[in-house]
DNA sequence: AGAGAATTACTCAACTTGAGAACAACAAGG
DNA sequence: CCTTGTTGTTCTCAAGTTGAGTAATTCTCT
């Protein structure tokens, strides 16, 4: 009507918002940052899990998460952006690397999903190439890179985010050159080749996949340098790569496809 | 700490900890939801925006919003969760048919995005046919379907999440058969190929869009029915057909191609 | 009735894909 | 050092898909 237009205030839900406004009054619903970090080891998917120290559902497994620092506070000065407290809970259960593929996955609200009060979380996913084992010292609560089959003892609806995740990355796979954030900064085609086969979990065809990978033009750089080995069992040393600079792959590589 | 790995469930420990739990001092952030509604009228595509009745930013046009209900309170009952939320708050605006496409976005929670508090925004996508203009009631608003180039004047970051709802679109146009979303229940050929050059923003080769629609399996159905007319200007009836059960198709459309 | 237009069918060369064979380069064991 | 097995890479070819254009069909409008 036109009253909103020459600015009388007639919105319920943006009653409130004035200068005086006492948000912890208004706002009886804390917001959270969950982190779902990928790896692949031994042929497998594997995500980072802690142990919950806590009450609720203590002693299951659960994403490393933490509330968003909505401003300074005794716990530390408040989180610039949700990314940033993604990786701000992500370290305080693992060391990370400097770059990390970071990105958003999706935010979780339902009434029911924390025993406690209405939780917001927000699920940010990690991608990270093979990384070493959590420790277990003083400030970091007991964590390990689990295979993402491991669903049965998990807290909250953290299955449901593990299973959502796994989604995105296999449909992310097909048309995104994310694949190479699984791997160091050089890899070989079939180190590429079984990202793809652990995330899908199929074998895919290796002539046919090297030649499609190449003939995508900005997924791959030749480095003109071989691996200092060759595969385990003997076999010719494979040429090594580094990630291209295309984020979107023309054309894709299609998952129904061999 | 390590009392969590074996699992035990200390039920006394655990009321203690709810019934103590007060809400308030983890919650200094507020929640709101977002809704960018698009449509498609005269080959363009629009989006539902309102005018701001109320300081900040009053007078500009910002996305259909408000606040998540955390709990039951005066305003109404709190919502079940955030989709019920986003539903809610687009009514609030236009009435909607009672199926429509609804998915998430992403969510934005930059400390600095709203000058008067920390606000976490959850944006969904609603994907619509062709609706009649909002009326503008008693509990309406303005509001109106605006064409998407019209972001000089929108209010906080909405312009962004504009961008971003648009190259969600484009790409989700692709590898899934969210088009049909923005027709009635049955439609022509050329009507979905409208919805195709009107997102990506170039034209198509009709015949080969044709092929490939009634190639790719479950995209549409046959409903051996005629439109009511031809073209405007002439032109031979189109078949009807409605939207299959394929969610995600098989080859995909691809943007680059034609 | 005739012109023009939208829908659908058809054609064909160029390209891509799936499957396998073949070739190249290495490790390990006699 | 020479053979054997293994891995990485290139090649071949039939089958399928795509881009572009042409043509047939059936409608509207004048």
């Amino acid at each position: 009507m036109s009253e909103g237009i020459d600015g009388r205030y007639h919105d319920e839900d943006e009653r409130g918002f004035l200068s005086s406004y006492d948000p912890h009054v208004f706002a009886p619903a804390a917001v959270t940052v969950d982190v779902v970090a990928l790896t692949i080891r031994e042929g497998l998917p594997h995500v980072l899990l802690a142990r919950r120290a806590a009450h609720p559902q203590r002693g299951l497994w659960a994403l490393p998460g933490g509330f968003v620092r909505a401003q300074d506070s005794e716990a530390g000065p408040a989180d610039p952006d949700l990314p940033d407290a993604a990786l701000r809970v992500l370290a305080e259960k693992t060391p990370m690397p400097a770059e990390i593929h970071l990105e958003q996955l999706g935010t979780y609200g339902a009434l029911d999903r924390d025993p406690r009060m209405r939780v917001i979380s927000v699920a940010y996913m990690v991608f990270a190439p093979d990384l070493p084992d959590p420790g277990t010292g003083r400030d970091i609560s007991e964590a390990a890179w689990v295979p993402w089959t491991t669903k049965e003892e998990t807290a909250f609806d953290h299955a449901r985010v593990l299973d959502d995740a796994v989604e995105r990355a296999r449909s992310k796979l097909e048309y995104t050159s994310l694949a190479t954030a699984f791997l160091p900064p050089t890899f070989t085609i079939t180190a590429l080749r079984g990202v793809y086969e652990a995330i899908w979990g199929r074998a895919l065809h290796a002539a046919n996949f090297h030649r499609k990978i190449l003939a995508t033009p900005g997924f791959v750089e030749d480095t003109s340098e071989l691996a200092d080995r060759g595969g385990s069992g003997g076999g010719r040393r494979a040429r090594l790569y580094r990630a291209g600079e295309a984020a979107l792959l023309h054309p894709p590589l299609l998952r129904g496809a061999q």
